[in-house]
DNA sequence: CAGTGGTCTAGACCACGCG
DNA sequence: GCGTGGTCTAGACCACTGG
């Protein structure tokens, strides 16, 4: 029999107080987001049903419910009724409608093809050590790329990465298009949340060449900071689009 | 006492099939939606216990909480511990948080002040009529207006709602600085939630103008539609941002 | 103090997916 | 049929608020 990783040692009516006062469901979704941290358990992977996890922690299977949900309605897990519950991946639907927000001026969502410009890696400067809170003496990988919706070129990209998190990348395999999901299976790393700040710019001399651009037309920019389930920083990514005939979307309330 | 109203008449356990299966929770959420729609418990008022409800719809307290708190997380309600279930106002902490997305360089959140330009009754636009859903014959109010971070000018706005629902808008009051928090305490009208369309684009001779940079200068265009509580749109607004020393921030994931 | 929302439990039945 | 998550109930106790 599996033996049974209580949440409290001494769960008595009129415990003891705790310095940190932490409800029981927060306990058990810390738990469950540290094994999805470890690696425990992996993408696209079942849970062990609501019932289980609740013999195993020691608690009411309400409690293990609403602890699920806290972390469905993140994004970090999914349910299927009649199936279970399961760890999400970073899936071409998911990049899709989570991660990318640039659509058709008709509202058509559609990833856009990548050709790669340059790759190197390199010692980062302040600002590229400060945006990936990176140690003294990290090393960065950092490539650019530009982007084709329907074979015209419409993004520019530079994008930063902790070399400690991703060794051998740019150098033993080709980035795929689709960075996120190889992330994830060539690295185990998922990318939970991102943080983007955009601003209007003007089109550099290259970027006007590349994209087939008036010289200095604006061009939206997207300056994104992508963070690991713990909150760590793994990506820097800066994209120049040009919008005439895309447009970014986000919901407010 | 008052008398109960009870959400399904015939609530045996094998009930006959309704042809929309909709759940007991679903049905206590759209009957206290749409109560907040009629105005019968406005911004700031305190709904009645859980306890209390439930009574009243005949369910339990577990059942109320459900369509409670999935209100709570769309932000039309919030709750105090202690105190009581809250309709929710649009604050100046509201509007700057959930419906204002433009921040300082270092971080800071500031709401702008603003000047009107010009203010107009007219015949929508084709474009017009489409964006806010108006019926032939409808009638609109618009007016263009300028705004300033610490007296620097930033944006360049234009406004544009159906008089239906403002009638004297713009003519018999000056439109205040908080347009969401106006069109509540004055029309009872709730912004619900919006829907943002981002681009690039080149500031217009005009623009040059009013925000003293230079010809041509990139700017941001947030071109957003807002909803009411039952997702009619109410107002369409196009914002012109120069993003020198601001940026628009976004959460993903 | 009484009343509110917040947490937690235990148990029942339903709806779904699969063998 | 069986196991899963989804809904619903009933009741207990806790933590916070205000008078």
């Amino acid at each position: 029999m599996a033996q049974k990783a209580a949440v409290s040692a001494a769960n008595s009516n009129k415990a003891t107080k705790t310095k940190k006062s932490q409800t029981l469901y927060q306990k058990v979704d810390n738990i469950i987001r540290q094994r999805l941290i470890d690696n425990v358990w992996k993408p696209g992977d079942a849970l062990p049903s609501e019932m289980q996890l609740a013999d195993e922690l020691d608690v009411s299977q309400g409690t293990v419910r609403k602890a699920l949900n806290d972390m469905v309605t993140e994004n970090l897990l999914f349910r299927r009724q009649g199936l279970g519950t399961f760890v999400s991946e970073h899936t071409e639907r998911r990049a899709l409608f989570l991660y990318f927000s640039i659509v058709g001026n008709d509202g058509s969502r559609l990833l856009p093809e990548s050709n790669i410009l340059s790759c190197e890696e390199k010692i980062p400067t302040p600002e590229e050590a400060e945006k990936l809170q990176l140690n003294q003496g990290d090393m960065i990988v950092q490539f650019r790329r530009i982007r084709f919706f329907n074979n015209a070129p419409t993004i520019v990209e530079t994008i930063s990465l902790p070399l400690e998190h991703f060794p051998g990348f740019g150098t033993d395999v080709e980035p795929p298009n689709n960075l996120f999901r190889f992330y994830q299976s060539a690295y185990g790393i998922t990318v939970a949340k991102a943080e983007e700040h955009l601003k209007a710019v003007r089109a550099s001399a290259e970027e006007t060449d590349l994209l087939g651009i008036a010289d200095g037309a604006p061009l939206l920019e997207i300056d994104r900071i992508a963070k690991m389930l713990d909150s760590r920083p793994v990506e820097w990514r800066v994209s120049h689009c040009d919008t005439s005939n895309y447009r970014y979307v986000a919901e407010r309330g």
